[in-house]
DNA sequence: TTCCATGCAAAGGGTTTGCAGGTGC
DNA sequence: GCACCTGCAAACCCTTTGCATGGAA
């Protein structure tokens, strides 16, 4: 069995339990959802679904991944770009990323150590920690070595770029 | 002499240096975005500059605000909702955020063993790091303090909220 | 006097919503 | 059969851009 059917079963429990029902689309995009690779975008997630289910609309996948949201099952975040990028969660344990500012490329990350940091960093100020979010900007491997031999400039689009 | 007017000097050598001009509405948006506190949106700056020099567009906030990064006199963050928001750079040292995911206050906080963490998690992955965002989110004492009591939800607006 | 800057209105662009017809349960 | 769901088009909303007028150097 695929993983990605033991969360789809998790969503139609939360559709069930919330009155909501489960639809051909719904079934198609959260098993594509599960599937695919991480950090994509609803478009990205939209396009994957054509090849396999045309007529799925762009709509009904905003849809969809709200409820994934409220089931618990996805994560939004949004990097330097102008673009919602989803997760499944918490399908491993949770994780920060490495983001190349040149490529766009994004690698994971995972260090125990901030858990104390945040909760640290909270209780002097008297806050209470649900989660956090570290984002940290860079170059990878190959565009570090491109800059050493001399090569262009970012190749990334955001809309609202960071700093 | 107020810190903002080191702030201008250092925006007006930019511009010229760059061939741009320093008008009437950049000095005010220049002035008023240093004297201010920090994570202003350009709507709230602009809404600001209202009451002290009518007239200026909020169009001609958002053009300074981009040529005040790009001068790399601020820098631009996105927390859960729509709105990019600007803080003086580098005014302080580097910090991070608290957001209370209730009522959408933002503290901020520094640790330096974050540095160590975030190039340890880069040097595993043949990262070269510039910089990071890291943002933490939770409950602020007060509405720790409210939940607690029993109240109501969240009075946030965000148009993209996170998970 | 030459560009650059401003302000208005309109366009961009990701995401959400209204509505008429379709479909789980 | 009653809600809920879908897909289209249109609306939203923050941000950017086009254009004609105004202003710095």
């Amino acid at each position: 069995m695929r993983d990605s059917d033991a969360r789809l079963q998790q969503f139609a429990d939360f559709l069930s339990r919330t009155g909501l029902k489960t639809t051909r689309q719904r079934r198609h995009i959260v098993q594509a959802f599960f599937d695919a690779g991480r950090h994509l975008t609803a478009e990205q997630l939209y396009q994957q679904l054509q090849d396999q289910e045309p007529g799925i609309g762009l709509v009904t996948v905003y849809r969809t991944l709200k409820l994934l949201r409220e089931a618990g099952l996805a994560t939004g975040r949004q990097f330097g770009d102008a673009y919602t990028r989803f997760d499944p969660t918490p399908a491993d344990r949770p994780h920060d990323h490495l983001i190349c500012v040149r490529c766009g490329r994004i690698q994971e990350f995972e260090d125990p150590s901030l858990y104390t940091l945040r909760a640290r960093a909270a209780r002097r100020q008297g806050f209470t920690v649900t989660e956090h979010r570290l984002d940290v900007y860079g170059l990878c491997r190959d565009c570090a070595r491109l800059g050493k031999t001399g090569n262009g400039r970012s190749q990334r689009s955001g809309r609202t770029g960071r700093a």
